[in-house]
DNA sequence: TTATGATGATTAATCGTTCAATCAGCCATT
DNA sequence: AATGGCTGATTGAACGATTAATCATCATAA
């Protein structure tokens, strides 16, 4: 491996100048430094990031702990996390949290360890992280706390609120996955915002609460909104096997635009995240933070674009208890299940 | 920060003794070494990872070079890549080789240049990645000459077959996303296999093939083989929206067993790849090249693992021509779209 | 008594880079 | 001629860990 030392060796001149020609920090005829970058391309010379490392204390290196990778929208944060890392000559080192909010604290150690400038961290559900010694930028929901940058999910709720509203439904049951996550809460106070105090909202979690839907539209509902695409998936699922169609019967909407949102049929209305934008405030908070800066003053919270697909449209019109009565073993009303 | 140094003055022995008596290597007296140990956890030491691997030349770092992470499987193997490579004492930086064979060529410069021990890669569509001068594993699938280790895609498609083949269905088709895909023509490849010589098979590809999937069953196929869970979502919309129930009037299956192949209704038999398996010989192999040591005799094709649920079973018997000419729309047997 | 070995610890060099301090010329001022 | 100010380049000391070589002790065998 070519290093400063044997180029400058070749040239004979010492391992400052030429480390000063690579830099253009310190004092180089223009001349020379031409000669040594040139020579620098042609042994092809990549410095040793260990070595810079060790003296200057910096790694170049930014670690990511994300809670879990199976979730779809993760993997696009990381992406875009990683791409904006690049244009910035960072690297990003994983560190999954899978499990409880111990191993979450054991990543963080490890990536410490490892020397890493900053974390990046999306904290496990109901988790805080615990207060490091290494710069941390945090991506969970404006109502943390410590919350760095994030979707501005209770805006986002609310755009989806105000189109179902403005389509005339006023009986609307909300489809959360876990009562823990603040992201769902938020989303899910945000859609009744959006809906107006005149609606009528009810929610539901969970499996139990996805059974109990049909029932739930025989007592008048008239749309679904879940707080995620997957649970819309799912809640598709269970209506349709009800003999209810969506839009037709029931409208539905789901949130964060995964690729199968646009898979299903109906194609779903859905809201989706500006992930490239807030991959890029974070890069730029935390890089701030690692210099000693101090925070710029910027919204954290990242709009929500409205995904306008066909699984929402006006109330019905027609009874559809006979539908559901054809279907009676989906039909209970209590949701027991 | 705590280093060798400061834990050797405050005992008043020499950085050698400490690191001997950390790493356990030269002749420390088990009394001092105690000694050593007890203080450097009351300091709460941890080794300069830079230092090391300026001495080494072995930074504990392996780069994964994912080819697009919003396709799901990706993130899982990452995910189990990270665990297995924790459990190692080793690091994970990522690349994603978004767009291009170009930009995958880049990423893995920039890996070498961050100075990764080696390199793991999931090449993107029909690209070979190019030789290194670091040792690379490579994950894509058996029949790609440089493959290391991948799940049994040909298999996989084999078992799927027999499954369907054996509930006597005899006109299958088999929809594909990519053609380029080497993976998904293996599934493919596997599945015709698994059906056996006296079934008519015929392959399709992409959204084309998708609309075309009602008048080929109208023409008489009885059976839809998606090589992805989301391709198998899309057949689902498609089919239902001709008229056609799953699995009544179609079986369906997809592969990878993602999320949404129980969210889906009904849910979808498919095929679930041994991730964890795969990321662990794939580390296996290449702590082995990194070491320099020859490849072990070992199994580079993981089996796969068939997952029965409700979206196939025997063949229809009613004739379906009725349904299907009151969706006129949706029945156009040229795939014209 | 003296050579031999084993044991426990130290010395010192090294990895590749950065950077403050220094130095050698050279030109212009006084 | 002596002084000061530039410019262009060098010296040398870190950064923190690893490791071969060395050394001092002390016990044992010849």
């Amino acid at each position: 491996m070519a290093s400063l030392k044997k180029i400058a060796s070749d040239l004979g001149v010492s391992t400052a100048t030429v480390s000063n020609a690579l830099s253009g920090k310190g004092r180089v005829s223009e001349e020379l430094a031409e000669k040594i970058r040139a020579h620098a391309a042609r042994l092809g010379y990549r410095p040793s990031n260990a070595a810079r490392a060790l003296k200057t204390g910096q790694s170049g290196i930014l670690g990511l702990v994300m809670p879990d990778l199976t979730n779809p929208l993760f993997p696009r944060i990381a992406q875009n996390l990683s791409i904006a890392a690049e244009a910035r000559g960072l690297g990003i080192l994983i560190a999954d949290s899978r499990g409880d909010a111990a191993r979450q604290d054991e990543a963080l150690a490890q990536l410490v360890g490892r020397g890493v400038d900053g974390i990046i961290i999306v904290p496990r559900l109901g988790t805080a992280p615990p207060q490091m010694d290494v710069p941390m930028a945090v991506i969970n929901t404006a109502s943390d706390p410590r919350n760095t940058v994030a979707a501005d999910h209770l805006g986002g709720g609310r755009q989806l609120g105000t189109h179902v509203g403005g389509l005339g439904h006023r009986d609307v049951i909300l489809l959360g996955g876990n009562r823990a996550s603040e992201v769902q809460q938020d989303r899910m106070r945000g859609m009744a915002e959006g809906l107006g105090p005149k609606a009528r909202t009810r929610s539901v979690w969970g499996d139990a609460g996805m059974a109990a839907l049909p029932g739930l539209v025989a007592d008048g509902a008239t749309c679904v909104m879940a707080t995620s695409d997957l649970l819309a998936l799912g809640a598709h699922s269970h209506l349709s096997r009800a003999g209810l169609s969506v839009p037709g019967d029931v409208s539905l909407t789901g949130f964060d635009d995964l690729p199968l949102a646009t898979a299903m049929h109906p194609e779903l209305t859905t809201i989706a995240q500006d992930v490239e934008t807030i991959a890029e405030q974070a890069l730029d908070v935390l890089t701030l933070r690692i210099a000693g800066q101090p925070d710029p003053a910027r919204p954290a919270s990242i709009p929500m674009r409205l995904v306008l697909r066909q699984s929402t449209r006006a109330p019905r019109t027609r009874d559809v208890t006979a539908a559901l009565s054809s279907h009676p073993s989906e039909t209970d009303p209590t949701g027991a299940n």
